[in-house]
DNA sequence: TTGTAGGCGTTATCAG
DNA sequence: CTGATAACGCCTACAA
């Protein structure tokens, strides 16, 4: 059995080829035109030998890593949830050949500047900044393509892929007045987190959908255990009331469930999951939900990102992705025979920031 | 404003230090005696111009990329609790100097030759495998340093970090004992998951302890949502019943709660989990429940790692982690008043495979 | 259409 | 204790 010391270089691959060494490289960066003959011996030699370009020597010579660091927040206990981006964003980047590589949020700021620096990464996806974050201005600074999973406030000096925020508060406060609801209970404290960028621009969309419909808007939930009891106090005396939150749902749910509020007419929960709620249990089948999709998310934000990388001087792009409905069979017909067809399709918007 | 071209290289820290430029690479590699004097002078400039040393050119020359690949599981969605073990190594990696990468499962063997044959990875953590996996092979074909997360059944021919699912098998056993038991009902179906190593090694263990208690074992605990149900009905006629399982922890509890039936007193549901039960509901707070350790677990793998890159001919080891009770406070007070103290502190033990 | 050669920034082997 | 110097493997401008 053969002992294969080190891996083949380019130049194993031209001397098995009977070409030069430059002609391999011309071969795989597709950067000048080759014969249909030469591409297949190359083609042939490079399969024969297993052979990969070394990324170190590639990187240093064309100062392009194939990597793209992904910082991730560092709440990993609360949000396991983020997995479905990290995810995603693997096999997102997969495709377009990148690889990507994992930053802690821990390391802020300076971490940014370490991958930049020591060039391992060529581009970056950041997640769940803060209102001020230090690292935008870090990743700015470093003057590499970029895109932020969630929008900050106002317009940002660069790509951003985000949940519709502000348009999920319309929906929920539609549907609940649809349903004929007159007040909405919203748990998970937003009133006390207007601080984070998502919280702020959800409250937004509610409030503002809220004045027109006339529903009352209760922000305090209470803790997520004691939330069910505090919807029945409200729904009480017939003054139907909605439930919904940005986080916590399955804790709701719970203790919903426990508390046997969930056949309770007058409660109308609203989950905003991608879990299939009907997996869980059947009693919570019929519970209307939207999906975050953090799955589409992460993939535009990839894609995002590869088009700052190929196409040359492209501008920033926000990309605020629709919040998607998702029924239960049963109730899905029921509801389409009463309702003309509004835009029930899931939809990305696009524009470009002005400042 | 000046503007920076690109990073500064080691020539640029040695002109400001006035020393050559091999010197700041031997003060960066510390493989040589410095003198104090020299060393500060480097280090100044080092620090006075934000200096990173090129990671593609020191990978080139030292064929060490200083970073790790981590090949993840494909099921995101089933299994949101990736992230822990994700965060917790990708946090412990950045402690001993080196990055994740993330491969993921949907490229197999091919992706493992293909980050090791780049030279993007120079050590691999595995997660996941299945009984006869490919991966294994081609890692070990790569002769590159590695670390699996899951141990397979005998003996493997590297390291190994994984909870002691044997011992597991054997603590639910004891436990459902103690409480005065009569059957255990395990859902999730593992009887049918037996290809998985995880699953056959906890059955081994439930059934070589269940033996010497006389308990007995129900393997076939139906869908998740109806485990409620079924557990009454074996706990008919005061037959006391344990439930338990390796997945879907939260569907049961929640199904069970739903049913009432976590107030029943023939039923002992024991919970494998590392969330805070009493956080999502105070009705879980008495659950008995045995943490996975998987924060441990993603270190000691690190760990291990980074002793095989760092010992030279260093031989594999296998870890098996100790899953550990956690109990709610009042429980825990009278346990405590009815038993001797047993070996409650958790626990790890090393062997080495003579395969 | 293909070949030649210089250099990317480091590490590590020579000398001194 | 420190300096010069030769690779590492690839990309790409320059030649042919």
């Amino acid at each position: 059995m053969p002992v294969r010391r080190s891996a083949p270089t380019s130049l194993d691959v031209a001397r098995l080829a009977g070409v030069s060494q430059s002609t391999v490289s011309y071969v795989l960066t597709g950067s000048r035109p080759i014969s249909a003959a030469t591409r297949r011996r190359v083609e042939d030699a490079i399969e024969k030998l297993g052979y990969h370009p070394n990324s170190g020597a590639r990187a240093l010579r064309s100062r392009r890593s194939g990597v793209i660091g992904l910082m991730v927040p560092e709440a990993y206990g609360n949000d396991a949830v983020l997995m479905r981006f990290v995810g995603a964003i693997a096999r997102e980047a997969q495709r377009f050949g990148y690889d990507i590589l994992l930053v802690t949020a821990q390391e802020g700021a300076r971490g940014i500047h370490r991958v930049v620096r020591t060039g391992v990464c060529e581009a970056l996806i950041l997640m769940e900044l803060g209102r001020h974050d230090e690292r935008v201005a870090a990743v700015i600074e470093a003057g590499l393509p970029f895109v932020l999973i969630g929008k900050p406030v106002g317009f940002p000096n660069g790509s951003v892929v985000d949940l519709d925020f502000e348009r999920l508060g319309r929906m929920v406060v539609d549907r609940a007045a649809d349903e004929g609801c007159e007040r909405l209970l919203l748990f998970g404290e937003p009133g006390h987190r207007r601080h984070r960028n998502d919280v702020s621009r959800f409250l937004l969309g509610i409030e503002e959908q809220a004045e027109g419909t006339g529903l009352e808007v209760v922000l305090d939930g209470g803790g997520l255990p004691d939330v069910p009891a505090r919807a029945r106090d409200l729904a009480r005396g017939g003054r139907r009331t909605a439930v919904f939150g940005l986080s916590g749902v399955t804790e709701v749910l719970f203790a919903t469930a426990a508390s046997g509020a969930l056949a309770d007419p007058e409660l109308l929960t609203i989950a905003l999951t991608d879990e299939d709620l009907a997996a869980i249990s059947p009693l919570l089948a019929r519970i209307p939900r939207i999906d975050p999709r953090r799955v589409e998310i992460s993939e535009l934000a990839v894609r995002e990102l590869v088009r700052l990388l190929r196409e040359d001087g492209a501008s920033p792009r926000v990309t605020l992705v629709e919040p998607e409905w998702v029924e239960q069979e049963q109730e899905q017909e029921q509801r389409a025979e009463q309702e003309q067809p509004v835009e029930q399709t899931p939809a990305e918007h696009t524009s470009t920031p002005t400042s």
